[in-house]
DNA sequence: GCAAGGTC
């Protein structure tokens, strides 16, 4: 029979798609790498290649690494600028070379090879090492790979029929990606910390990176520091309307909420009262409803977590992975926020009845109510929707694990339910020239809201009667006085939401860069309302904060930037274990860095996410042919190099920036 | 001692 040998990116997946493809009867084989199995069994793959004996086993991630040649290993010389040209080698890390060596001994064996990794970018690239260690133990190999979205046994029976060849042009994209990322890294890192050093004080043995992804996030952080800072609080005034009928307080909104032009106000407030009566201009009521929230991705876990679990975003990653791990959840890392149509949800909602504060919503669901869950637009081919998958009693999981096992299950939960129900009032007025309205809500179903406390959804009271047409004489009407708010710091929810939206960082590793830029010792977090928060304490904290802005946040008047942004119930939350929402703050390490190279007026700051987003538009083009790894590598070397060059030229800027903030700890301007 | 991306 022809040998096969298949190769998923990790453990997980060769099990589930030897578990499908065998229909359930492989033999399983230890491998030198605890984690990695090969499954053994038949199937037929369908023409040219009828039934066949195959091996399936996986990777786990990348298995090979990029690096420079010894000789580059010292930090002064050659000099860090030397990384732009200096040569590159591939090689497989001595922890990785059990998983490379297996593949290179099955291969020996096999006719072909069916590569089952991600159907993503690195996954390709994945694919392509995997490649390469195949045809170190075969050169006549052949080589074709597997699409494949989800592990539903239709999906990969139908895969597993319809190989396709490995796709150079996506994992070029990924070696160009990776090769900047080293020599840019790198180089700017030794130049750093090099030549900062120099200034003594805190920075002479601090390692100072620079990263495209560590930067931004940095970048981040020190422009909302500043847009706080700056903040200066402007004066408003507005004009409230109440109205008591059958003792009920209705309060109407100005439709212009607000004017920055006190004299205005009072002349608009004139008028209304001049005007004696209000008329009843429009009354609405209508069936309204609060949307079920979508498919579980890793970032909103993360955004959670951080608001509802009082946990850091790499905290949630951990115990997520450590869940998946156990086979309680499906796997953590994923983008998607659809479900495919071929999933059984009702058996998996089946599962979660035995629970003592679930099981019932669950039953409800599965007696009946189970509504499809929406179909959010995100899809990245390759895992779906978080979800549990078994159900963990509370007994077998760790404090930690309770708490993301229960946000997993009741999201899904609430997927599969329905539509909270009302009905909304809209009243609204004419006074004077003026518009008003007021607003009023009955909630009549809450569906998904019963299992789902991380959102609400308030009914105010019942409005009273009002009449088309009808006048009456306000009971009350008056000025009110206010001023704007300068926007919270950042929190770790907002810092994820803008990593995202920005392109920094994958699903994967965003965690990371945020606890990158603390350990690099550029940033911090605070509990909000001031006072120092995570690394209290810590005795390597040389580096201050950046001057708290305004005196830290009290008082803050009006409404801030975040009002209108729904669901930040964080405070009090579920299981907070007492203090409030962690706030990043950068240090005065973190702000001289972006605010040096803001200085030195690069045509692209590196502090800003452009460059970043730079390299996803020309993986993509790299991706569809519309240029060349070669092309690619070039012209951003090219222009770090110069990036390089001017820092060098101004590094002057760089150090005072680094003098007025780490030594003096000077406020900002 | 340095990056970012996989995964355990």
């Amino acid at each position: 029979m022809t040998q096969i040998l298949c190769v998923a990116e990790k453990p997980s997946i060769a099990k589930a798609v030897a578990g499908h493809l065998s229909g359930g009867s492989y033999q399983a084989h230890n491998t030198r790498d605890v984690h990695i199995k090969n499954y053994v069994f038949d199937f037929d793959f369908g023409a040219p290649w009828g039934r066949c004996s195959v091996t399936m086993t996986s990777v786990k991630g990348h298995l090979t690494a990029l690096e420079f040649p010894p000789d580059y290993k010292d930090w002064q010389h050659p000099p860090p600028e030397s990384l732009f040209n200096a040569p590159v080698h591939t090689l497989v890390p001595d922890d990785r070379k059990n998983i490379a060596k297996n593949i290179e001994d099955q291969a020996r064996r096999a006719r072909a090879l069916f590569i089952w990794t991600d159907c993503d970018r690195e996954g390709e690239h994945i694919g392509s090492e995997i490649r390469e260690a195949a045809r170190k133990g075969n050169r006549q190999i052949q080589i074709q790979r597997a699409r494949f979205s989800n592990i539903e046994r239709v999906h990969i029976l139908s895969a597993a029929r319809r190989l396709v060849p490995l796709d150079d042009m996506q994992v070029d994209a990924v070696s160009a990606r990776i090769e900047l990322d080293l020599r840019i890294g790198y180089a700017f890192t030794r130049f750093l910390t090099l030549r900062l050093r120099t200034l003594g004080g805190p920075l002479s043995n601090l390692t100072i990176s620079y990263g495209s992804c560590q930067f931004p996030t940095l970048g981040f952080v020190v422009d909302r520091y500043f847009r706080v800072k700056n903040f200066v609080p402007e004066p408003f005034w507005s004009i409230k309307v109440m109205h008591e009928r059958d003792g009920i307080k209705v309060n109407f909104n100005w439709s212009r909420v607000r004017l920055f032009d006190r004299m205005a106000v009072i002349i608009l407030y004139e008028r209304c009262l001049s005007a004696k009566t209000a008329k009843v201009t429009n009354v609405q009521e209508k069936p309204t409803k609060k949307w079920k929230p979508l498919p579980l991705t890793t970032v909103e876990l993360q955004k959670m977590a951080t608001i509802f679990l009082r946990m850091t975003g790499q905290e949630a990653m951990t115990v997520a992975e450590k869940l998946y791990q156990k086979g309680f959840i499906s796997y953590p890392r994923t983008e998607t926020d659809r479900f495919d149509k071929g999933m059984d949800l009702r058996a998996l909602v089946r599962k979660q009845t035995p629970d003592t504060r679930w099981g019932p919503f669950a039953q409800a669901l599965v007696d009946g109510a189970f509504q499809q869950p929406r179909q959010g637009r995100h899809d990245d081919k390759a895992h779906p929707p978080i979800h549990p998958i078994t159900y963990a009693a509370p007994t077998a999981l760790d404090e930690n694990e309770k708490k993301i096992y229960e946000l997993v299950v009741r999201r899904f939960l609430a997927c599969c339910s329905e539509d909270a129900k009302g009905v909304a009032t809209e009243i609204e007025i004419t006074y004077g020239d003026e518009t008003f309205g007021a607003h009023g809500l009955i909630v009549l179903e809450r569906n998904f809201l019963d299992v789902y406390p991380y959102e609400n959804w308030t009914g105010t009271a019942q409005l009273p009667k009002f009449t088309l047409g009808e006048r009456f004489e306000p009971t009350e009407a008056m000025i009110t006085e206010g001023k704007t708010g300068p926007p919270g710091y950042l929190t770790e929810a907002d810092l994820i939401a803008l990593m995202d939206a920005n392109g920094i960082g994958t699903d994967a590793t965003m965690a990371e860069h945020i606890e990158k830029i603390q350990e690099r010792q550029y940033a911090r977090t605070v509990d909000r309302g001031g006072g120092r928060g995570a690394n209290q304490g810590e005795d390597d904290a040389d580096i201050d904060e950046a001057p708290p802005a305004r005196g830290g946040r009290g008082g803050r008047a009006g409404r801030g930037s975040r009002g209108g942004r729904g669901g930040r119930g964080g405070r009090g939350g579920r299981s907070g274990g007492g203090g409030g929402v962690k706030e990043f703050i950068p240090t005065s390490l973190g702000v001289a860095l972006i605010e040096g190279f803001d200085r030195m007026h690069f045509e692209t700051s590196l502090g800003k996410p452009f460059l970043r987003k730079e390299m996803e538009l020309k993986m993509k083009a790299i991706g569809e042919g519309r240029t060349t790894k070669q092309a690619v590598l070039h012209e951003s070397l090219t222009m770090y190099r110069q990036v390089f060059d001017q820092s060098n030229e101004e590094l002057n800027i760089l150090k005072a920036a680094c003098r007025q903030y780490v030594f003096q700890n000077q406020a900002v301007a």
